[in-house]
DNA sequence: GTGAAAGCGCTAACAC
DNA sequence: GTGTTAGCGCTTTCAC
């Protein structure tokens, strides 16, 4: 196997001490410009890179830092990766990608295992099946930087970014409201989550703001976050059964628009209902029947949480006021839904 | 910060010298098995995790391994990190994902950052706008760990995995054949890429194989790939005003299929149209027009990539007879075209 | 069966 | 402005 040049190799050639080849790459003052020139200029001959596991062990550090996601797969995910990404890359972060599948045994094994990697940071959204989080505040307590992005909480005092769920929600409904739609139907995600209550209590302060009851039938949580069909088919269908029939639905997620959307596709009489979900997947448009949606700005997300991890990884004091940010979603009216 | 448990807490405490906990711990049979207990249950009990840093340093080895893909957003790519994942995870491997958004610079400039950060190997996707290798074969010969998948290339002797594109493209061309539909227009991807020939050929096989002529001018390239919808616009106009028009249309890659129904969406006059088209997405049974697709076991290609790789990194000898594996996709006709 | 010591590649305090 | 030296945490050869 290849063997990577090292500062030594570097430094025999030149005629300087490891130690100022050393502060040379570093830039460092004490060390004259031409020497600093000479260096760097043989350095990138001979394709010299510092070796990382070294830096590592010396400055423990490693330049790498983790995240959490549900899946993938999921586009929203997949976008708030590509921002998380798009800055880590440019500050000289690896981002190394472990997944939940939103399950609480899978989340608390992958973030021990990422701690364990020394990974200097931490990029959290929670999973759908957590409800015990001593396995992240026992790594936030020994001082390891973690930003919650999407699904936060608020146990955990420490920079968080999301989408302004709750403005997303209201807006969402009171423009059904405001179509003429007033008995809206709510399908939410499983309830431990932040995005849960949000989205719900958004919905609940536009019914309030508009004058209109709130009724507890019309809300149904899904637990596992429409990863299992029938749960979602046996929401809508308790829906549609009900004596006095919604007129919209609203649906709080992504998964949850997909199921539901795949639901209503086997039935035959939804064409009245007009129907608002959570989704940022790039063929929503095309998908039938057709929907109104939520669209959330994950890739700012993504940037926006890389960019505080980076304020917290590097900060040289610890930080007391953390900040919590809201980002604004973007609502997409479905004209078909026009009375 | 946390400070964490080294091997010299453990002797220090147990009254051994580090090199004894580092053979217990490493299960070593010089040490004996009592002492090995006693030093593995207080390193557990301490919640002791040895450095990484430090132990790649003095092996030469990260147990990280990257991963290239062109967009972790495409569904077909985030199935096979998932493939990856759960083989990496089980064998203790990081995985660190980059993208290369299908461009020549990104992926050039990622591979030499894994690179760089010491992944102890590479599992590669090919960018479609990628012609010159060179970045990789140079990598390859330094004798760094690589794999190919998906979108393989010839030029370097190495393990690949990837679909079966022919048979693919052949079994889903004689099946429309089958279905009655003999003038078959062929949507590619970029030319360079080994996915766009196979499947091309597979077309061409099966056109000849059932005694029909192939005609140049009902297949039309797209160099982006799906990524600029004008592309795929213009290549489907084309298409559809010819004069002598094609009765079906067979859609070489997901994106592209994404982006045909997305023009199609557009037209009227397409209702005749027979549609078969590359998808691994999950809501591609929802989106109209309908298709029929062909769906890659993305997952199995994912976990076959990783276990190669893993052969390859572990392999104690140089490894000289190398394999490309096929694997089958799976064809999912859509009723509304049987004529 | 266990310990002492060297060294992986790098950085930084301390010399001069 | 540059060199010497020690040490990050671990593994491994060489002793006994």
């Amino acid at each position: 196997m290849f063997k990577a040049a090292t500062i030594k190799d570097i430094a025999k050639e030149l005629g300087f001490s490891a130690s100022t080849v050393s502060r040379a790459l570093l830039d460092s003052h004490e060390v004259s410009i031409e020497t600093r020139k000479k260096v760097k200029d043989y350095a990138k001959k001979i394709n010299y890179y510092s070796n990382p596991a070294a830096r590592s062990l010396k400055n423990s550090r490693s330049y790498s830092i983790g995240v959490m996601v549900a899946d993938v797969a999921n586009s929203f995910f997949s976008q708030t990766i590509n921002g998380i990404e798009s800055v880590a890359y440019e500050k000289g972060y690896h981002v190394i990608i472990t997944q939940s599948h939103d399950l609480y045994e899978r989340e608390a094994i992958n973030i021990e295992h990422l701690a364990n990697s020394s990974v200097d940071g931490l990029l959290i959204s929670m999973s759908a099946g957590t409800t015990d989080y001593s396995h992240i505040t026992k790594l936030h307590e020994r001082g390891l930087p973690i930003v919650f992005f999407d699904r936060i909480i608020d146990d955990i005092k420490t920079f968080k970014v999301t989408t302004d769920n709750f403005k997303a929600a209201f807006d969402a409904t009171v423009l059904l409201i405001k179509k003429g739609y007033e008995r809206i139907a709510f399908i939410a995600n499983a309830p431990q989550l932040s995005i849960t209550s949000d989205r719900v209590n958004g919905y609940k302060a536009a019914l309030e703001a508009n004058s209109l009851p709130f009724e507890e039938s019309l809300v149904k949580y899904c637990f596992a976050g429409g990863r299992i069909l029938d749960e979602v088919t046996d929401a809508i269908d308790g829906l549609l059964g009900l004596p006095d029939k919604p007129q919209a639905l609203f649906i709080a997620s992504d998964q949850l628009s997909k199921a539901s959307i795949r639901a209503l596709s086997k039935l035959s009489h939804h064409n009245d209902l007009a129907i608002i979900g959570f989704s940022n997947s790039d063929v929503i448009d095309l998908i039938s029947p057709h929907i109104s949606y939520i669209k959330q700005n994950a890739f700012s997300i993504g940037e926006i949480a890389m960019q505080m991890l980076i304020k917290l990884m590097e900060s040289k004091y610890p930080i007391y006021n953390f900040e919590t940010k809201l980002v604004d979603a973007e609502i997409y009216w479905n004209d078909n839904f026009d009375l």
